[in-house]
Order: structure tokens, then sequence, then C-alpha cells
DNA sequence: CTCGACCGGTCGA
DNA sequence: TTCGACCGGTCGA
């Protein structure tokens, strides 16, 4: 039970290994994919979303950052011309960012109904101005940089927020002054995210995404916004490959590698138990955020 | 004394008109894009470095930004394929962004070294840290967000630092946060911007490079960055289409528009300056930065 | 070899 | 219509 895909990149042929993976899910996505594309009123970041959420279903085993990355990503490139006369690439960067957070909300409103909360995505100035506002952080520069509003049960009180991101990059410090305002503030300021990254050949593991994440003991820059700064309450990974942090970290803030699969995860569960906090303290429950000398 | 070119996009063509672009300038380019990179020991940025220099110095009545945007940019899509197997747009944004760091300190040094100023770009991780522990800003979040340095006469004491971007887009956030900081510590930081954005048919106006900055009385975000929360030591935007501010602005800091043609620009002037009062007084010569309510 | 920051067409509200 | 944020192959140090 796995496919095999090729990938033809700077003149190289790779052949990228997706075990949980079937043929007929495989098809049933690029089915999804193109059903999808070929109607002019379905939106992009839709059929990224649909195409993602159909397989994880189907291929519950797999790695959710692979299936995005190798997929769901390359399916849209090759099955997007034939619908749409825009650039793929950037096309993919404009829907599948949305599109993912628009699939978080999705996979997780059943289960937090369950447990009285809201779970709602940010789409357009107003609401994110207002979502911030309630955080009594309006007006702050950079201020629209939060994705996901969470609120407890129907009312419009927010405990927290989602910093959504397929990939980091430099980019994740693009979240981190509205993080730790929302933290300060006492909310919940999770970041959630698939890290993706694979490097093409020449590289020796080409297309391998192993994320950017490093290990503990090798720490990346981007690990040290959690371990060290403790800019977000956790990171959560949907890839695989991600190396969770191991035994205390200097901020308490931690890499957690997201099962999918089992719910309710990780995630969802730290959703769930901050709600839970928030309802019985308010935001007097949440921790300060620690600070470390060389920490902004 | 004027080229029109012809952009297909989207399946359209649309025609560019450059005024202050002979046919003999634009060829020149043509032929130094191509020179330099049928050498495969020529770095890319330096192809692209040379090229825009070359073009600043035969057209100095033309739009710097439209010469970048327009003839460089474009160029490098149509002539890298032919000599690298690399992604061109992918690889234009790895490369340009080095490119103008270099183009900006090579265009000033020789002014600057008559003033006894050295300029600098941080190339590598150990320069940047350098620079900015010299400032006592190292290890702080997100810190190597540096492009050039500012020193004095031919010491290793700095005085300010560039920060440089061809085009804002939401990018321009992740330099507030080192800005500001070097701000406070009381060294010169200042922006320094193409000010690149134009955008394809449908569009009223295609592909006319207008940038993002909006006007004085209907600011744009970013625009607000400077006028607003006085986040950089002005923004010096060679776009001839970017609307400088006008009378006073709330944080002191503004929007000023760059004609490389007359030396010494207004960039020089203010690095001249800035560098004359730092020599006289030190650190304690820089205005503290100002601090809106809304400010972070 | 490793691993960081670079940028612009898109597409919605 | 205007104008904001989305992301990944590149290529050096």
């Amino acid at each position: 039970m796995s496919v095999q895909i090729s990938v033809t990149m700077n003149q190289t042929d790779v052949m990228v290994d997706l075990p949980g993976v079937t043929e007929v899910a495989f098809e049933a996505a690029r089915q999804m994919m193109t059903r999808s594309l070929e109607r002019s009123s379905v939106k992009n970041r839709d059929a990224v979303k649909d195409t993602f959420i159909t397989l994880l279903k189907a291929c519950p085993e797999a790695n959710p950052s692979d299936l995005w990355h190798h997929i769901v990503y390359r399916q849209y490139l090759e099955i997007l011309p034939a619908h749409r006369v825009q650039n793929p690439d950037q096309s993919w960067k404009r829907a599948s960012g949305d599109a993912l957070e628009v699939a978080i909300a999705e996979i997780h409103e059943p289960l937090f109904a369950e447990n009285n909360i809201r779970i709602q995505v940010l789409v357009g100035r107003p609401k994110k101005i207002a979502a911030l506002m309630a955080m009594g952080i309006s007006g702050v520069v950079g201020s629209d940089k939060l994705d996901v509003a969470l609120y407890i049960d129907d009312t419009d009180e927010i405990f927290g927020g989602v910093h959504v991101k397929a990939s980091l990059a430099e980019r994740i410090s693009d979240d981190v002054p509205c993080s730790r305002e929302m933290m300060q503030n006492g909310f919940f300021s999770p970041l959630w995210t698939l890290d993706v990254k694979s490097f093409p050949p020449p590289h020796p593991d080409p297309l391998v995404n192993r994320g950017e994440l490093g290990s503990p003991t090798a720490p990346s820059e981007k690990r040290g916004y959690v371990e060290k700064h403790g800019s977000f309450d956790h990171l959560f990974s949907a890839n695989a490959r991600s190396m969770p942090s191991s035994g205390t970290t200097p901020s308490g803030k931690r890499v957690m590698r997201l099962n999918l699969a089992t719910q309710p995860n990780l995630f969802a569960q730290e959703v769930i138990a901050r709600a839970k906090l928030f309802k019985e303290q308010g935001r007097a429950a949440a921790p300060p955020p620690p600070v470390t000398p060389s920490d902004r």
C-alpha cells in the first residue's frame, strides 16, 4: 500500500515514495482536483482544501505534509493550466495558504462544537480587525497577522487564535509580534504548520520533505522561535518528520508532532483545555509569556 | 527617445512604454545580461547588478524602478533558461534581492568614500551578527534582518544600516523589529526600496509600476509604517511614481522619492548628514524614535 | 553539504 | 475596483 510518483526538476527525474497512499486514493484526489477546477464557480482554495481533506480521510497512515506537498501541490500545478490562464505557481501560493486555514477549521469544527468551541477563519480585514480589537491589540503595527480565531460557545467571546503556515521560511517572523501580544494579553496563540520543505536535486535527499525545524540537539532558527523564545503557545506540526521537543525547553513552549489520525489530536486537546481554563478563570488563566534576555 | 516593450501575460499582450530608455541602452542591457549569464563563473546576482547599473548610467532620465521591473527582470527571465537549468522565477527572487543590495553599495561607494563613510553589504550570517552586536542588538529574535551596514571611516565603528527591498508586500514588516531596535539604540535605520509593484491584465492599468505606497491622502498600510508609526529613518523610494510625504507626518518620518541622476541624492545626503552628526555627538545625536499609542 | 532569506502573480473581500 | 497577504525554488556562505 504505497504509491511512488515521479517528479521532474532541474532536468532530473526523482522518484518520491509515499507510504500510506494507495493508487485509489491518489486517483480520487486527482478526480477531486479536476472536478473542482473545471467548475469556474469553485474557488481555487476550495479545490485545494477539498482535495487535501479527501486525501487525509483516505490515507490516515500517510504523512499529511507529504500529501499536501507531493500530491495536492503537484496535482494543482498540473491541472490548473487546463482551466485557468493564471501562473500556476503564483496561484498556488495565493490559494493554498487560504486553503490550509479553511481545512483546519473544517477538520476541527465537529469536535470543537461538541466542546462548545467555535473556530472561524478570519477572512477579510474587518473580521480580523474585530478579532484583534476583542483581544485588545487593534491598531498595532502589523496587526492583521492572525488567520483563525477561537471563540467560546456561540458568543463573540474570543479566547485565542491560530497562526497557520504551510511552510515556515523566514516568514514565521511575520507572526511573532501579533502572537507575543496575544499571549501577553492572556490569549491562546499556537502556530499550526505543515512545515513543508524539500530540496530539489542535486540535493543528497532530493525532494524529501524534512521541514525546517531541525532537531532538538541541532535546532534551526525556526525551532528557536518556539523552544528558546517561546513566541507561540507551542508549534504544532503535521509533518511526520518534524522532531518534537525533548525534555524541558528554555521557554516551556514546545514543538509538537501531530498525528491527525488519532482524535482528538494534540492540537485539539490543547484548544479544548485552554477553552476550559478560559471559561473557569478568564484571561488571567493564561500563563504570562516567557521572556528570555535575548527576546523582544 | 523612448522604448516600448511588449509583455505577454495571462494570454494578453500589453505594451509598456519606457520613457528615457533608448534602443541602444536596451540592447546594451541585453548584451550585458547575456554576456554575464553565459559565463558560469559569474554569480547571478552580479549579472543582475551589472545590467541594472549599465541601464542607470545609460538612462538617467528613466524611472529606475521601471528599469529594474520591466527590463532587468524580464530580460533575466528570458535569458537565464539558455544558461541555467533552474526555475527562472525563483532564481530571480533569490538573486535579485542580493543584487539590489550590492548595486546600492556600488553606486554610493565613491561618494561615501569622499565623505569618510564605508558602506558594506552584510553577506553571510557572521558579518550580520557582528554588525548587530556592534549596535547592541545581538541575539534578538529575527535579528539578522539587516542587509547593508554603514561605518565611519575605515573603522569598524557602525553608525547605522540600510534595509533594502526591491518590493514591499507584507514583507516590509520583517524589517520593522530590527529597525525599531536600531533607532532606539541611536543608530541610523533607513529603508531603501524600488517599490516595484504592477498588476497584470485585466487590471485597468496593466503592468503600470505604481508601487504600493498609495498617496499621502489615501495612505496604504505600507506608507503607515513610515509616516504614522515611524518605524524607519525615512523610506527612500527609487520609483518615480512614489508620492513623497507632504506637510508634516505624525511620526516625523517621511516617504522620499529618489532622483538617482542628481548627486548627491536625498538618500546620500541623509547618510552623510547622519555620519557627521554621529562623529560629533555619537549615538546620543540620534533623535529618539517616535512612538504612537498604536505602535509596538 | 546545510540551511538561511530572497520576492511577485494571484485572487478575493 | 483596490489593495492586502499568500508561499517555495534558489544559491550562496
